[in-house]
DNA sequence: TGGATATTTTACTATATAAGCAAATACGCA
DNA sequence: TGCGTATTTGCTTATATAGTAAAATATCCA
């Protein structure tokens, strides 16, 4: 509410990257990209999803900041941006035991 | 595709993490209980937005783990549930950085 | 008990997102 | 130039998500 618009753009713009990763198959995508550059042929292949489908999840993660491209011919390669990325995502894992051993213990 | 099933289902875990907090609401919420823990009646003051709104927000952080609550007499106090995330957010902010850099020298 | 406050849930509507197929574009090579 | 491959874009449909208002639940206090 009260907020400055600058502020209240950034947001916008960190959820937007956050949002990006968020979903299953740009999260596979991303780390599948974390061995190296990648062609989309590939990677499709490697996700088992159609071309326009993953074609369009990457340019989500490019526009998102998170990947670049690199037209080399016929092909298209893609490659991480921001490394940093990588201990965030051990972060969320953490999330994911800690609370799959609360539930255990909710059980127990 | 040819991926193990446990595997999937941790990939989907995690994307849901990013999820919740791809969310300019969420995120403005989590980030204002990185200053300590808030009551829902607080958060929604400060966030600008409907109670029931905030009450659901602040449900799919839970369920993803982001978050604890804990409830007092009539308040229902939530916190955050794991540090480390604090790191991930510079990251975000890192790439954002980046990209608007970039952007700059597109333009000039 | 009954009223007031805090929070969640439900129901409804609007909007956004995802998947799939077909068409369009871009590039390399004969 | 014209064909074949790689990739993107547009379109359509199905599903998911967000916001709002009203009702339901829970707790406190008189």
């Amino acid at each position: 509410m009260h907020m400055p618009r600058d502020e209240r753009l950034f947001i916008e713009e960190k959820a937007r990257v956050l949002k990006a990763l968020g979903h299953p198959t740009r999260l596979r995508l991303f780390e599948e990209l974390r061995n190296g550059e990648r062609c989309v042929c590939d990677l499709a292949t490697t996700v088992g999803a159609g071309f326009p489908a993953v074609s369009k999840h990457l340019s989500v993660l490019k526009q998102a900041g998170l990947v670049d491209d690199d037209k080399r011919g016929q092909q298209v390669f893609y490659k991480i941006r921001v490394p940093c990325i990588f201990q965030f995502i051990n972060c969320i894992e953490a999330v994911i035991e800690n609370r799959v051993r609360s539930d255990a213990a909710l059980v127990a």
